[in-house]
DNA sequence: TTTCATAATGCATACGCATGCAAGCTGATT
DNA sequence: AATCAGCTTGCATGCGTATGCATTATGAAA
C-alpha cells in the first residue's frame, strides 16, 4: 500500500496542527471556519481521506454492522439485504456481510467480533446463549431477523429480534382458504426447527380448527426449492386423495410447488388446487405465478432493526433485549380461489 | 463498549510480554510452543480476541474487500455475491457491501476508501478514470465485474475486469435460433450504455448477418423487469408483424417478456415464439420458465476475481490491469424451438 | 570448555487519529 | 483600563497491536 497521506501531511501543508485537521473533520468540533477551509483545501490538494480504521481505534466505534445470512437463493433475503444496507447507510453505518448456516455460526461470529463491529444482524441462524453472552460482554447488540431464540423458561431473551407476526399471518391464510370453499387443506413446512415455521404452522392449524377443519396433509420442504418439490409430489401424486389447497411456508417453496403441480402433474391453479405462500417476494407478483401470499412488511422490519441497533447497550445497565413483531397482511392474487359462498365471511367467524 | 480485553491483559495473566501474545497469534512468528500454549490458555480464560482494527492500523492490510452492487432484484447478482463472499473468506478476506447506481459512484467510493479496503469489486457501475486513479494512488486494486471501462484510444485500462464472453455467447444464440427455423428474430436490449449490452447485441446482429438475417425488431428494457415488459408489448402487440423469436439481454428481463407473451398476449412459448435469455440464473431452470439461455460461468468468474485481487499492486511498478474473459455456453431448455431442419447445422455455418 | 549460530523473548516504537487540558485570543461588560 | 466569558488552537497522550533491534537462552560444533 502506498504511504497514504495522513492528517499530519495535511496539517503541515495547511500550517495548522494535526488536531486542527482532526477537528475539521469532526462535526461540532471547535474550529474556526477559516481553519476548516484551509484544512479542506490542503486535504483535497493532497487527496487526503480520514482513515476510518485509525479513527475506530480511538472512538471504539467501527460504524460497521455485521449481517449474517445463510442463503440468498430465496429472493426474500436479497431484498432485505439491499434495503438494510441502504437504511443503515443513512445512519452512517456500513455492512460487512457474512454467510453461515446454522451449524457453523461460531466460527463466523469469532471473525465478526475481531472487527469490533457496532452490531450484528443475524438472518441465518439462532444464537446460542453462549454466543449471545459473548456479544453482550463486548457490548455488541445482536438483532435476530425472523428468528427468535428459544429461551429457557424464566430467562430473558438472549438477543433482540424483529419478526413479522407469523402466527397471525397464517391465520389469515386459513380463513382465506376456508372462505374460498376449500375443504382439504395441506401445509408444507419450512425448516422444522425454525420459529417462523412453528409459528406459521401453529397459526394455520389453530385457525383451521376454530373454523371446524383440520390440516388434511403435511409435508416438509425445509425452506428449500427442491425440498418443496419433493413435498409437493408427496402430497399430490395420489389423485384420489388430493388436497384442494396448500399453504406453503414460503414463497420460494411455493414456486417450486406450483411448478410441480402444473408441469409434472398437469393440475390447474387455482382450478384444481389453490396455492398460498408467505413473504411476498417480488416474483410472487409475476405473471407466471401470481401467488397469493402473506406480505412481510420489510420496510417496517428494517426500521425496527435500525432502531434496535441504535440502542447502545451499556453493559453496566444493559436494557433487556426486546422482541419486535410487525403485522403482516394477506395479499390475494390469482393462485387461490376466492369465495364462492353466498353467506358473508363473518358467518364463518367463530363467536 | 465494554473495556475490551487486550493483548496486554493476556500478557499479564500469561506472564509474558505483549509481544509474545502478538506473536502467538502471528503464523510463522518466532515463539516457543510452550509460550504459545500459555498465551492461548490465558486468552481463552479472558475471552480475548485480537483486535482486527488495531492490527490493520499497523499492517496496513484491512483484509476487507468492498463489493459494490446496484440492485439485487436480478437474481444473478445475489448468486454472485454469495459465492464471492464464500470464496474470499477462503482467502481470509471479508466483504463490505455497498450499493450504488451509476450516478452516485463517487460518494460511495469515498466511503469505501476511508476503510482502507484491500480491494474493490464493482458490479454496479463503470469507474471514471479519475476514480480509478484515486484507487491506484492508494494502491487499491479494482476489479470490474461484467463491466468494462471504456478507455481512451491509447490509454491502458483504468481497472481490471472479469467478464464473460458476451459477444460469443450472443453468437451462439443467433445460430441456435436460425437453426431452430426462426425467421423474424428480435432483440430486447439491456442498458444501452453498458458494455454487456453492446457486446451481446453486436454478437447477435453480426452472427445473424453472417447467416443471412437481420434483426427484425428491437426494443430496450434497461435490464429492468418492467422495462422488459414494456419492450415486449411494443414488439409483440401487432399480430401481423410479430417476431417468431426474441433474444432478451438478461434472464431477469426474459421472465418479464415471457409473462407478457403468455399472460397478456396469449402466446405459446415456444409454439408461437421462442425466448432466449442471458445469465442462466437459477430461476431459468424452473418449471414455469424453462428458459433457454447463455450461462455465465459464475464460479470461473469469481475465481478470476479472487486472483486479480491477490495481485498486490505496487504503485512503484504497477502491473497493467488485465481483463479476463471467460467463455459461456448455451443452455437449451424448453423456451426455444429446436431445429426442424433436415440438413445438419454445419450447413448453416459460413465458410 | 569455548565459540558460534539459532531460537526465543522483551523493549521500545510507530501506525493515524481523537481528545483532555492549558494557553492564547477576541470582544464585550463593568 | 480591567475583567471575564467564550471561542480557537496546539501539545501531549493513548487507542491495541506488530515488528525491528538488542538481549538472553539453548544447543551444537570445535
Amino acid at each position: 500500500m502506498k504511504d497514504s497521506v495522513t492528517s499530519m501531511d495535511v496539517a503541515r501543508l495547511a500550517k495548522v496542527s494535526q488536531s486542527a485537521v482532526s477537528r475539521a473533520y469532526t462535526p461540532g468540533a471547535s474550529v474556526s471556519s477559516e481553519t476548516r477551509d484551509r484544512v479542506f483545501a490542503a486535504a483535497s490538494s493532497l487527496g487526503y481521506r480520514p482513515n476510518a480504521i485509525a479513527r475506530s481505534l480511538i472512538t471504539k466505534k467501527s460504524r460497521i454492522i455485521a449481517v449474517v445470512m445463510s442463503q440468498l437463493d430465496n429472493q426474500f433475503y436479497p431484498m432485505v439485504l439491499e434495503k438494510l444496507c441502504l437504511r443503515l447507510r443513512r445512519d452512517g453505518l456500513h455492512v460487512m456481510l457474512f454467510f453461515s448456516d446454522r451449524n457453523e455460526s461460531d466460527g463466523v461470529l469469532a471473525e465478526i467480533l475481531q472487527y469490533r463491529v457496532d452490531g450484528i444482524v443475524m438472518a441465518s441462524t439462532v444464537l446460542s446463549s453462549a454466543l449471545a453472552r459473548d456479544c453482550a460482554n463486548v457490548g455488541c447488540p445482536v438483532v435476530l431477523f425472523n428468528r427468535i431464540s428459544r429461551q429457557a423458561a424464566n430467562e430473558p431473551h438472549p438477543a433482540s429480534a424483529v419478526t413479522s407476526d407469523n402466527e397471525a399471518g397464517a391465520r389469515l391464510v386459513a380463513r382465506h382458504l376456508v372462505q374460498g370453499g376449500h375443504r382439504r387443506m395441506a401445509y408444507i413446512a419450512g425448516a422444522e426447527d425454525s420459529s417462523t415455521n412453528t409459528d406459521r404452522e401453529r397459526g394455520f392449524c389453530e385457525e383451521l380448527a376454530l373454523l371446524g377443519f383440520a390440516v388434511a396433509a403435511r409435508a416438509v420442504g425445509h425452506y428449500h426449492f427442491h425440498g418443496a418439490s419433493q413435498a409437493a409430489r408427496l402430497l399430490f401424486t395420489d389423485p384420489y386423495n388430493r388436497p384442494d389447497a396448500v399453504f406453503v411456508g414460503s414463497d420460494h417453496m411455493a414456486f417450486a410447488v406450483m411448478d410441480v403441480l402444473r408441469t409434472e402433474l398437469g393440475l390447474d391453479i387455482p382450478g384444481d388446487v389453490s396455492v398460498v405462500g408467505f413473504d411476498d417476494v417480488p416474483q410472487a407478483a409475476w405473471g407466471a405465478y401470481q401467488l397469493t401470499t402473506v406480505r412481510q412488511p420489510v420496510d417496517d422490519m428494517i426500521e425496527a432493526i435500525a432502531a434496535l441497533l441504535q440502542a447502545v447497550p451499556k453493559h453496566a445497565a444493559r436494557q433487556a433485549p426486546s422482541v419486535v413483531t410487525v403485522a403482516c397482511p394477506l395479499v390475494v392474487r390469482a393462485s387461490s380461489r376466492v369465495a364462492r359462498l353466498r353467506e358473508p365471511y363473518s358467518s364463518l367467524t367463530p363467536a
